[in-house]
DNA sequence: ACTTGAACCTGACGTTACGTGAGGTTGCAT
DNA sequence: ATGCAACCTCACGTAACGTCAGGTTCAAGT
């Protein structure tokens, strides 16, 4: 007495607003398979097949996957115990995603403030220059005498806005793997920790065009204070200072 | 003069934290191959190949996709435009994720309650009953005489976890896709608007034992106060009972 | 020089949840 | 009978690798 008894796949389709192509993947997968086909093969849906795809939709739009949806239908899980699971997956990859979004803020902040060099301890130190005036200007004018100056603001100017980026980016990279290092307790010497070391020399050196007097003035300001040269933030109390000094004596082991 | 001046995959997978397998990877892909050969076919990455190395990684954990690392490397695309389009694809996945995760937080608190049950309509009811004393208590007994009471309690009893599980996930998950199609101003006589109307019911009749007596009670008392009856939030201000009259419209229209 | 074991090589398939055709068949209405 | 919309079953593609399988090269020891 109904208008119709079976559903057809793209009645089903349309009225579910899923496309044709998942349902027949849901029946492949075992996951949603019409009770009945009609003589020539056509997929038929009863009554039945709907209250199980209202099931798999409610807990899809949990975000489970199909696999997890199917044994939480069939009785073969606890759904308590995989909701938490779940749950928990959910929590971390949103904290990562969050930690993840605040790196690119403060990114995308800098990089859309104009030409206006950036957090990280080279760049600081231009913005330092650049008359803006924080902290690090007078530890790194201690350092550095009108000449060297000149020099990183001439470099800064050379430098095209893809390296500028790269900067922005790969240098707090080069700094979370250090850290990540010295928190294992990799000592110094360790390849891993000079190569480190040496890239951020070569970088070092691109801005100082390899002017030993600057990059080492440079360096002696970030060594005297690292927290005003850096936006970062350190993992310890000591983790500044403790990783400076870390990476110094990677560079001390350099022969 | 250096210890080595080419590394083998090994190694520099081992320095890196990558995995052999990633390096062939990117190998393939031309993310990042190495420079040199040996006689043998064997990979040699040089200095440059190290640079390149760490310039990936930077742009990897700000999790770009290696498309878009070759593209910014290569110089092909404007870093600051992909910078900002993957924010904004970082935030409004940032978003769904958080709204994912309050209404898992909200289920598994209700899960783990133990057997107490839910937030929505039939289940407050229950609680209702339970003596917890909500809102819902009062408008429930206006429309239920103890016998019906009686009949509710019996039936939660019976009904198996899983079955509990599937009422706190799909009901909501029904009530948004009604929702849904209310805002998208689909005619209550449409027949997927029918069917979402046939399932709720279907859902009520699971707890009711088919008793239309009890049911209907309950539906007059979600009906009179739908605010009180669910732990939902409503779309709109007249939401609620704006959604009930169109739910009721549809039932008329069954015939 | 010869052997041997570790490290390396190139395929090739599996993973998630479908999208997107290709090429052929069925169902319903004229 | 015929047309055409809707249906069917392969089967490849997606992102970024993991994981064998079967064969080759390297470096050290004898």
């Amino acid at each position: 007495m109904t208008v119709s008894d079976t559903w057809k796949v793209g009645a089903l389709a349309e009225a579910s607003g899923l496309t044709v192509r998942t349902l027949h993947h849901w029946d492949t997968v075992g996951l949603l398979s019409p009770s009945l086909r009609s003589a020539g093969g056509h997929r038929e849906y009863t009554e039945d097949d709907l209250v199980r795809l209202y099931q798999v939709l409610a807990l899809r739009s949990l975000g489970l996957g199909l696999e997890s949806i199917s044994l939480c239908l069939d009785g073969g899980f606890d759904p308590a115990r995989l909701v938490r699971d779940h749950l928990a997956g959910v929590e971390s990859s949103l904290a990562a995603l969050g930690a993840l979004r605040q790196r690119l803020v403060r990114l995308d902040d800098e990089l859309s403030a104009g030409q206006a060099p950036t957090t990280t301890m080279l760049l600081d130190a231009l913005r330092a220059i650049g008359g803006t005036g924080t902290a690090s200007e007078e530890v790194l004018r201690r350092h550095l005498d009108p000449d060297g100056i000149q020099v990183l603001r001439t470099r800064a100017a050379a430098l095209g806005p893809a390296t500028h980026y790269l900067l922005e980016v790969e240098w707090p990279e080069l700094y979370r793997r250090a850290e990540r290092l010295r928190a294992a307790g990799t000592p110094p010497t360790d390849r891993k920790v000079r190569r480190l070391v040496a890239r951020m020399d070569e970088l070092s050196a691109l801005f100082t065009g390899g002017d030993t007097t600057v990059s080492a003035g440079v360096r002696g300001a970030w060594h005297e204070d690292p927290a005003a040269m850096s936006g970062e933030t350190p993992a310890a109390a000591d983790g500044w200072r403790g990783l400076a000094e870390y990476l110094e004596a990677a560079r001390d082991a350099r022969p």
